[in-house]
DNA sequence: AATGTTATATCAAATATTATATATAAATCT
DNA sequence: AGATTTATATATAATATTTGATATAACATT
């Protein structure tokens, strides 16, 4: 599974905590790949155990102590290879919102027409944060940390994000349309 | 999860048997809610248990006796139920190509330009099928149970993928051209 | 002053998913 | 004639994922 090669892949940019790991994917990778802590630190434990990262705790007083997790040698050969395989196949992929659709034909028109008007609102929704709060939290990344190279691929996953939800809403528009003309 | 209404989708249309449904979800809904037998046996196992299908053995010789799953009244409400909700948010998808994209930095230029034009003939060969296989499968299930209320709906998620790839195709292409322009 | 959020991590339980093995015989391909 | 695929289902183990509870204290909000 990928949640290792994602955590490996963040940290491949420096040390960091579970708990940091998880901003990182809320902010960037979310919506090719999230995951929530309660599988973030038992993942990282692995990855130790793999002798992928290395861990230090620093003492904190109030909080729970922070955790590092460092990639090792080791880890970043794991990374490496994982980057260069050939995924023979389409990955599957499961889309609730398609399987609705798929067997809507008990529901009443109306309502199948209600269901894809709500889908689009969430598209659009969608559409803008892709293109303000992700595009900037982007930018705001590259200058922080001057990585300019990775910098133009994670604009570019989000420049998919962008595509995606675009096809999305003129595919919802479309259909609305042909079911206000054509179903009975 | 969505496997429980997936098979009651397909039942609403008629009894089967798990291997049948499989065929079908291997047919249809494929690209966008997928499951192994391992994974349908026993989860009409739980249908029947929740009483939404009722299941007859049929003995055959030489081969493993067939199991037929009908949906019950109870079945037929429990997908009316789960038809008319409204998610709140749009369901998480998990896309190991853009990861591989997003931590791509560490390859060379060529190397990720490699996979990107592999990505594509991928895409490609997916949306000939959706054009081809996937649409004469449809029309031929219309033809044969005249489901045409259905099959309308059928056909757009079928859009849906084409829609896609498209979508995919040009996002790819235009991505190899920024690299090959862009990065060093 | 009371409540909510942020920061940080662990653990147990439940559910979902995949991989793999087993069984049998007809039908189809080489 | 021999090998593979198709048809049909079960079972077990291993992984992956989600849900929810627990702990603590600073800080922010109502």
């Amino acid at each position: 599974m990928s949640l290792k090669y994602t955590l490996l892949g963040f940290l491949n940019y420096g040390p960091m905590t579970g708990y940091e790991l998880k901003k990182h994917i809320d902010n960037s990778t979310q919506f090719f790949w999230h995951a929530r802590l309660s599988q973030i630190y038992p993942t990282l434990k692995r990855l130790d155990e793999d002798g992928w990262t290395e861990s230090e705790v620093m003492p904190q007083k109030g909080k729970p102590d922070k955790k590092f997790y460092a990639i090792t040698a080791k880890g970043r050969t794991a990374l490496l290879t994982w980057l260069n395989e050939f995924p023979g196949e389409i990955a599957p992929n499961k889309q609730p919102a398609l399987l609705r659709i798929f067997f809507a034909g008990e529901l009443e028109k109306e309502s199948i027409l209600t269901h894809l008007r709500y889908q689009l609102s969430l598209r659009q929704t969608q559409l803008q944060k892709y293109q303000t709060v992700t595009a900037a939290y982007i930018e705001n990344v590259i200058e922080e940390t001057g990585l300019e190279r990775e910098g133009a691929l994670w604009e570019l996953t989000r420049q998919f994000g962008e595509e995606h939800e675009r096809m999305y809403i003129t595919w919802l528009e479309q259909a609305i349309q042909t079911i206000e003309e054509k179903l009975n």
